[in-house]
DNA sequence: GAGAGAAACCTAAAGCCTTTCGGTTTTTGG
DNA sequence: CCAAAAACCGAAAGGCTTTAGGTTTCTCTC
């Protein structure tokens, strides 16, 4: 014991073993952490801070996967839709982190910075300053919502022996394998169609 | 000590003092509760299965609040829209439960009930049964992310002293109290406009 | 290149939580 | 009336979070 020639710890480690956890079984211990590195608990808290470090680094490997070139694109409708799909899919491919990351503010400024290219994009398409930040909720508001859907289980509705829901047994059964993707264009597609119109833009015709 | 005259507990008065402990600090234990209680840890194991049936209880009790009136409207998209303010109201009131509630599948026959009416508004109002269970995704995706929105920290975009996000920073001054409502209401309209023209109905103005 | 201080790991322990087991008293139902 | 069930308590096992203090190795400065 006492230091080691090479270190068996750093963040990068700690991050990627808690998200392996979290994917697997839906939460993660530090103790666990420690475990599947090898190490003892103690050793973990030099690294990180805390349990709370430790959800930190979750939350950056996820949001780090959010693609800023998405928001490149010169038709703000466009290019927000294209954001909302990368953001939704980085949270998609790590669900169970969801539940852990909301309940504490964005500090990120990888994350921030995203957010305040989204503000510009409205405000050069015309929103009032005053309506940028509803409108960016509710774009959020999708996402998250979806991707909550996403790390909720399959199927969503236990309908026991005996209680009687036959039209939503019915619909469980009848619904495709896409059913959350398929949701998500719905709520995107509906979104964006009500901004341009609210920003009297010719509505383009819903395509399907 | 030995059974009392009159019992102290029942699963009521547990489920009460869970959802208090929630509300006020975001999580409960059940040696808290049965402190509140006045009562020996053990003794909450005696009414109810363990954590997990506690959290049930807070699944029921805030569940309560959804009026299931609101789906009595001859007219679909009102029925919906009524039931989806209804829905996103009683969580709005216990916002600190919705993380703990959505990771765990919906049994709660009176939910259940809701769902199916739900489930049968939709197939009378024209939709393919393939695509029912869809239209209830998105709409619970927007109730849910809009809820899980109103239980996020006030602000949720913490912009440090040195990160550099003039326009979020700008917005979020700029943004009206309401901006959780309004974001709702942005999303919820969308979505029905969006609902209305995929059924071919003649498209309502968009009411501002 | 030598020594001081920092870094990285470990052992130990306090305090909390979840859950179970068995004991005691009171109520209830046949 | 009495046996079984119900309601509560005490105790304890085992896990988690976090801190404190010890040991060894590395690194930086003189």
């Amino acid at each position: 014991m006492g230091r080691p020639r090479k270190a068996l710890l750093d963040r990068a480690r700690i991050g990627a073993t808690a998200l392996e956890l979290v994917d697997e079984r839906g939460d993660f211990s530090v103790p666990e952490v420690a475990r599947r590195l090898g190490v003892q608990t103690a050793s973990v808290y030099h690294h990180v801070d805390g349990r709370a470090g430790v959800i930190e680094l979750l939350r950056e490997r996820v949001t780090d996967a959010i693609d800023p070139g998405t928001l490149a694109d010169a038709r703000w409708d466009v290019a927000l839709a294209a954001w909302a799909h990368s953001y939704r899919a980085a949270f998609a491919a790590h669900p169970r982190t969801i539940a852990m990351l909301m309940t504490s503010p964005v500090r990120a400024p990888k994350v921030l910075a995203h957010y305040d290219r989204v503000a510009g994009l409205l405000l050069d398409a015309g929103f009032a300053p005053e309506a940028v930040l509803a409108v960016i909720t509710g774009l959020d508001n999708l996402v998250l919502g979806s991707a909550l859907d996403m790390s909720a289980p399959d199927p969503m509705w236990e309908v026991a022996y005996g209680v009687d829901a036959p039209r939503l047994v019915a619909a469980q059964e009848a619904s495709a394998p896409d059913r959350a993707d398929a949701a998500f264009a719905l709520t995107l597609a509906g979104y964006l169609a009500h901004l341009r119109a609210l920003l009297g833009d010719a509505p383009e015709p819903a395509a399907r």
